[in-house]
DNA sequence: GCAATATGAATAGTATACAAACTATATAGC
DNA sequence: GCTATATAGTTTGTATACTATTCATATTGC
């Protein structure tokens, strides 16, 4: 097999364990990953807006809106609208909330964590500045709308 | 911030492109990552089976199942049940699922491709083994479902 | 030969996740 | 002051993606 096939491979797994993680932890727990990770965000910052939470964990408002709107019918957290300015939503844990994520498991990022602190330094590092990579590589596209890609087609030459 | 959070951040700015491109593909040319991932595996090999494509693409069956549904839906793809053994089905494509799929463009994993292949040797073999690190670290929860977790509690001593 | 089990695929139900459109509010420009 | 634009959040519609369940068919045991 190629070597960029089975990177790709390895990228799938990834991608799939966070999300099997994630129904695992709605089982055993009755909160999915991303509902943790939004829980997480807004007890370290009771009051935080929606917008805010969506860009701390890299997801979009619509998502962040249909994950609130489930929290709140559990009545795990509230939402109170800003008065002073009225678009603004304020998101706020229940004391059932807080209760709850007390005692929280670890989100499969922070299990993940746990056997990331027993690879030695150097290792941490070079990981960390992989996936940047492979995320900047990835992100290109939508960032470099630049003319260079217009100029011609040197794909095209024989 | 810390490492750890900055390889998970990584990490999640990974998954959303993918999840990005494969909506810019479909709206751009009517199929998503996941229809075209398909599809290819059904050009490579008529007449493949459901679990096949799963296990190739890191899927459960059920998510090819509607996947198939969509693709059948608008003729690009059937499935006929094999004869010799009724609970197998095979998937075919339409001659119109082969002419679109002719001209397809490339999907996030090979525009990615393209620029992995820009890198010099030795970094693209350090990306991959990073890539493969992370995911039998993630992997290994489910894969070490093995009798040594239940021969004694070595976690609960202090 | 028939019951018990195994297997392949489909179905039901739930939760992400997005873009696009929409509502309501706030700010800028003239 | 009023219109145009921008911003915050929600709604709508679609597509993944999973587990658990179900259905039909095969295989195995006795």
């Amino acid at each position: 097999m190629q070597k960029d096939e089975e990177l790709l491979i390895a990228l799938r797994k990834v991608i799939r364990a966070i999300d099997l993680r994630s129904k695992q932890l709605k089982k055993d727990f009755g909160l999915t990953g991303p509902q943790l990770l939004v829980m997480q965000n807004i007890v370290k910052q009771p009051g935080i807006m929606v917008r805010q939470i969506a860009e701390n964990i890299t997801l979009s408002p619509a998502t962040v809106t249909s994950i609130l709107d489930r929290l709140e019918a559990r009545e795990l957290a509230t939402r109170i609208r800003s008065t002073d300015d009225k678009r603004r939503v304020g998101v706020f844990l229940t004391e059932q909330g807080s209760l709850l994520l007390a005692d929280s498991p670890l989100p499969l990022q922070e299990h993940f964590t746990n056997r990331f602190h027993q690879l030695k330094e150097w290792e941490q590092s070079q990981m960390v500045a992989t996936m940047q990579r492979i995320a900047s590589m990835m992100d290109a596209e939508k960032l470099d709308a630049s003319p260079v890609l217009e100029v011609g087609n040197l794909a095209d030459k024989p």
